[in-house]
DNA sequence: TACCAGGTCGCTG
DNA sequence: CAGCGACCTGGT
């Protein structure tokens, strides 16, 4: 187990954030994640988390992956006080961080997400993982009756991979709930298949914000706004804006004049996930 | 019943 | 190149 004290991070608020369709809520506080081919348990205490690894893993996986390197008190000063809505919409979802997921999770997931909801894509997610993923044993936390945590063992599926889902044709992709969709995963499967799979997917990362969301963009099934979810949940862009039916309809009811995105260059992304966490939250937390 | 959900495609003017 | 209807599907 490794213990370590975080800021400007809960868990449960990440969950609820619309970027990661895979975490789900345990007993006692305790959330899971599935990354790609990786699980891991954590929960809060105090000030502190607890997550169920060794020291190791989680410097060489999930400190990166819950992006503890990024600055989130820095981005949230950054918004004056002038601007009651962001400001509001911090306080409201205050523990969303940025997560660094897997690429061609992010792709296959906001492929998914065009003209759905975040119920269904979660269900078709998980079909995918069902189907084409491999059973694989990982640690989980439980609370003793003492009041100590430990770790036992948990059984989850991988994220498919390109190649699994590839060979299954079209034919196999139906009675998963992808709708018209299923299409724009076969492809993007193939895409990223194999020696050369690799290559274009390694490309994506080494390259930079404009021309990765110009690759993006030449895919069958990615068009604007989800090159740019691509671009901040899976290459880690932080700049890219996506512009969902949410976030427009907050740009136009409290920025008539224009959401100052010039400001908050290189960062924008980071303020758009407190928007859309304060839009899709702020009634079911009291 | 019609409309909506973290949009995109393909066609039209 | 901008505008617009169609689109799987499950939930109100």
């Amino acid at each position: 187990m490794v213990r370590i004290k975080i800021n400007d991070m809960d868990l449960g608020q990440i969950a609820k954030s619309g970027q990661c369709f895979r975490m789900k809520e345990q007993e006692h506080g305790v959330w899971s994640v599935v990354a790609g081919t990786k699980y891991i348990e954590a929960v809060r205490e105090e000030e502190e988390f607890l997550f169920s690894c060794e020291e190791e893993e989680f410097q060489r996986i999930w400190s990166h992956y819950f992006d503890l390197g990024g600055d989130y008190a820095g981005y949230k000063k950054q918004v004056p006080s002038e601007d009651s809505y962001l400001r509001e919409a911090i306080r409201c979802g205050w523990g969303v961080r940025i997560l660094c997921q897997d690429l061609w999770e992010m792709l296959v997931t906001f492929i998914l997400s065009q003209n759905n909801n975040i119920p269904r894509i979660k269900g078709s997610v998980t079909e995918l993982c069902n189907k084409f993923g491999v059973e694989r044993s990982g640690r989980g936390l439980v609370l003793f009756s003492d009041g100590t945590w430990n770790e036992v063992r948990k059984s989850y599926m991988t994220f498919p991979t390109p190649e699994s889902i590839a060979s299954s044709g079209i034919s196999g992709l139906s009675g998963l709930g992808l709708g018209y969709r299923d299409k724009y995963i076969l492809s993007i499967a193939e895409c990223c298949s194999g020696p050369e799979g690799n290559t274009w997917l390694a490309g994506l990362k080494e390259a930079d914000y404009e021309s990765a969301h110009a690759q993006l963009l030449k895919q069958l099934g990615i068009g604007k706004k989800v090159a740019d979810c691509v671009c901040l949940f899976g290459l880690h862009h932080v700049g890219a804006f996506p512009v969902d039916t949410h976030v427009k309809q907050i740009l136009t009811t409290y920025y008539p004049d224009g959401f100052p995105l010039k400001r908050y260059e290189g960062y924008a992304g980071i303020l758009q996930q407190y928007m859309f966490y304060h839009k899709i939250n702020r009634l079911a937390v009291e």
